[in-house]
DNA sequence: CTTGGAATGTCAACAACACTGACATATTAT
DNA sequence: ATAATATGTCAGTGTTGTTGACATTCCAAG
């Protein structure tokens, strides 16, 4: 029966777009996104900390002296459930809260010595299992796969993105 | 300061290895990853679901007829979670549960026609931002896609991946 | 200088979704 | 008969997200 199947095919070698093709991406970007978190949960799990904390520490080293409010709509979640995670990584002595000096309402994020050995150890586990799997795969398909995930993003997540990427120091 | 930066970069053209574009890699996938959900997301929302029922009506569609076991195993979380949403799919009308004709411990979950309808939907919406990726990428890129992200996955989860695609009927 | 708004922090309540542990019930296999 | 399998359920807990409300501090504009 017609269940919709390759609506969008054409004979002109756009067969990638056959609905069996996305529904396969779909499936691959669910069982991968699984073992991309794999090993820093792992690690996350024995210090009790979750995947947020390491979101947070992430894009703090990503970005040293950002703003609550910066940080806040690059992970897109509400200052409530930021300010939980920044408070035990503050309380523990990983993540430094200096007010501005320019505006002194805006706090400055940036890590201590702690904060940056464990966002080491996360990000190292999470890049061996990258540097795997890049290796395996070829330059080519790196390409290809960072050109498609680009293609996924909202625009907006993708200004966050490019803003990174392009290696500025806000 | 060595900040542990290019650990992997070699002279004969392996520059993709680096751990900037290892990072990169890194956030591209945090950001697509959300984008990937998003529009599934706004329609769980109307109907008060989340990610799990709709991951349970994926692979249910996807294996028609499949065990709970086998759910459990492929979707990688306890029989309670998983439990806690089929009740709810299966109180609805959209999951069910019949019990299995050669062995009757067995619970074969089939979608009823409300279920499909949701369904697909749902995968129409998540199939609709792939589509306009991978036909924004090419499909050399898309080739490449696939490619980086199975040899990301947990050979164990790869089993499931390759068991789906591979298009058979449980 | 007052006032409005921006940036931040915090309290409380709630929901989704994962976990563990324990226990019950069929049913099949040995 | 007994052990193992497949499933369901109850109770409790933790992480991470949400709203809504309210306070503080500070910059900027009238």
């Amino acid at each position: 029966m017609a269940q919709g199947q390759n609506r969008s095919e054409h004979p002109h070698g756009l067969l990638f777009l056959t609905d069996e093709r996305l529904r396969k991406g779909i499936e691959a970007m669910f069982f991968a996104y699984r073992g991309f978190t794999a090993d820093p949960d792992r690690i996350l799990a024995e210090k009790s900390y979750g995947r947020a904390h390491h979101r947070a520490l992430h894009f703090i080293q990503r970005s040293p002296g950002t703003t609550v409010n910066n940080l806040l709509s690059t992970l897109g979640v509400t200052k409530q459930s930021l300010n939980r995670v920044l408070r035990t990584l503050i309380d523990d002595g990983l993540v430094l809260n200096a007010v501005g000096t320019k505006d002194k309402r805006e706090r400055h994020l940036s890590l201590t010595d702690a904060g940056r050995e464990l966002e080491q150890a996360l990000s190292n586990a999470q890049r061996d299992r990258m540097r795997t799997a890049y290796r395996q795969a070829g330059a080519e398909a790196v390409y290809g796969f960072c050109t498609v995930l680009e293609a996924m993003m909202d625009p907006d997540l993708k200004k966050h993105y490019d803003q990174l990427t392009s290696g500025e120091i806000v």
